[in-house]
RNA sequence: GGCGGAGUGGCCGAGUGGCUUAGGCAAGGGCCUGCAAAGCCCUGUACACGGGUUCGAUUCCCGUCUCCGCCUCCA
């Protein structure tokens, strides 16, 4: 929990479900790697939280209107709604790629302007903001306890400038800003204008999971401004909101932040040309959330080849003793996951068991084996991650190809059995490295020749 | 200036006041294999630096150095 600075035991408002908000995405552009690890994150999250039947209850927004989307979309001669409905596109898909399950709802800021109006309206009513020259204002000195999430003081907070002209204080943050020519603005009691970034949050997940609810999260960068931001709004008209604050860390390169204006950008889109999704996800979820995560092809290598290993097991005991469902979450992997969502661990805990799972293949125990098999799958099931899931299939349906180059591989396994048979490896080695050129593996094991398709 | 995070074995990456050999990747040895691959077994032995607390610190405290983030839009 951000604003305690400490790990607390997790207790819903209400038994039996869960509430969850995270910051999306402001959709000016394609996502990279760093905006995925959030919302791949709250993903688990979620999946953890839900799976002895809570009720959770997630809600990822789309910020669909600010600046940004604004001035790209007039450098790209497009019109905004479409600039940002293009990229909502684009982050959705790869969220989806990613295996991340649906949130709830994805609500849209400039769907929610009534919400923010009626929030505004208390806000100025109880006096913690105030319109000036088409802009509303927050009065952050009428909120003594601004700062309590981000452990800022109003005092010291570096001021930014405060080239706005109605501005009592400069630690005053934008509510809604006025309408400008040649701008999208809705309608206010105030005047035409369009969302602050802040405001529409608070409306938004108080609109969806209400006054008060369980768990805000997002990446680090948002805990000041914006999350102390969106406490004060709705603190100081007497909504609790957020219980509990939740902050993944970054994804760096080369030691720096990722972002756009540093031009170090990862994009999902190229990335998954490049490996797998589940790969990706396995690469994103392995460390700690609050972990910074220093990209480097090399690291998203090992990743590749770890995830290949428990793929690896669980295919070996598909094909000795046929398929094998999700069966029982370790303990060990409970424990982890339960003390502050430890990824980490909980992987260590799927190793361990695919080692003891393929130790118990090779000694021919198939029972210990399967359970092994079981376990791994629901294991990495609860994380996102389980190779034999749908998620990961149905995203690429090429099985008409697939089976064709079955038939022609298989062909050629024969020739090679018949030449080993005769005990003429040569030949049979030119087969298999014939299989490998085209970027087919072929291995034998006790149960006969198996091949798979090499990854790039 | 204010707030916060981090420096762990060849690499990635957890964790803990004394026995976690975390886990993975890579490497070496062995078993297995016609060979290979996969798998299994074994091996490496780390906690930035300097003090302090302690019977004992990588883990707690203080200081130093280095790196990173936030305080402006940002996952």
């Amino acid at each position: 929990d951000t604003a305690s600075r400490s790990l607390r035991e997790f207790h819903p408002a209400r038994n039996g479900t869960a509430s969850i908000y995270v910051c999306g995405a402001t959709v000016q552009g394609v996502p990279h790697i760093g905006h995925v690890r959030s919302g791949l994150n709250f993903d688990v999250l979620r999946r953890w939280l839900a799976r002895d039947g809570a009720d959770v209850r997630l809600v990822r927004n789309v910020t669909d209107i600010d600046d940004k989307i604004l001035t790209k979309a007039a450098e790209h001669g497009r019109p905004w709604w479409e600039w940002a409905a293009t990229h909502e596109r684009i982050f959705e898909s790869a969220y989806t790629a990613l295996g991340c399950l649906p949130p709830s709802i994805a609500p849209r800021a400039t769907g929610h302007v009534t919400q923010m109006a009626e929030l505004m309206q208390r806000l100025i009513d109880s006096g913690h903001a105030y319109a000036a020259a088409g802009d509303v204002y927050f009065d952050v000195r009428s909120f003594p306890d601004y700062g309590a999430l981000s452990g800022q003081r109003p005092d010291e907070v570096q001021q930014g400038e405060s080239n706005a002209s109605g501005k009592r204080d400069p630690l005053d943050f934008t509510l809604w800003k006025g309408a400008k020519p040649g701008e999208p603005s809705w309608p206010t009691p105030w005047g035409r204008g369009r969302p602050g970034w802040h405001l529409e949050c608070s409306a938004m997940a108080t609109e969806y999971l209400g006054a008060e609810f369980d768990i805000h999260g997002g990446g680090v960068d948002l805990v000041f401004p914006h999350h102390e931001n969106e406490r004060a709004q709705s603190n100081a008209v007497g909504d609790p909101f957020a219980r509990y604050w939740l902050h993944n860390a970054w994804v760096t390169l080369s030691g720096e932040k990722m972002s756009k204006s540093l031009g170090n950008v990862v994009s999902i889109p190229e990335m998954l040309r490049r490996v797998r999704a589940a790969e990706l996800r396995y690469y994103l979820v392995g460390p700690h959330y609050r972990s910074t995560i220093e990209y480097s092809p090399e690291a998203l290598g090992e990743a590749v080849s770890a995830y290949g290993r428990i793929e690896s097991f669980l295919r070996r005991v598909a094909q000795r003793t046929g398929s094998v469902g999700p069966g029982e979450i370790a303990p060990e992997f409970t424990e982890a996951m339960d003390a502050d969502l430890g990824t980490p661990g909980a992987l260590a805990v799927v190793h361990r068991t695919v080692r003891e799972g393929n130790g118990a293949l090779d000694a021919g125990d198939d029972i210990t084996a399967r359970t092994a098999a079981a376990g791994v799958r629901a294991m990495t099931g609860v994380l996102g991650l389980d190779p034999l899931s749908d998620a990961w299939t149905e995203s690429t349906p090429d099985n008409g190809p697939r089976e064709a180059l079955a038939v022609l591989v298989e062909h050629l396994l024969d020739e090679r059995a018949r030449a080993r048979k005769e005990r003429d490896f040569a030949a049979a080695d030119a087969v298999r490295d014939r299989l490998l050129a085209a970027g087919i593996a072929v291995e034998d094991t006790p149960d006969g020749p198996q091949w798979t398709i090499k990854e790039a």
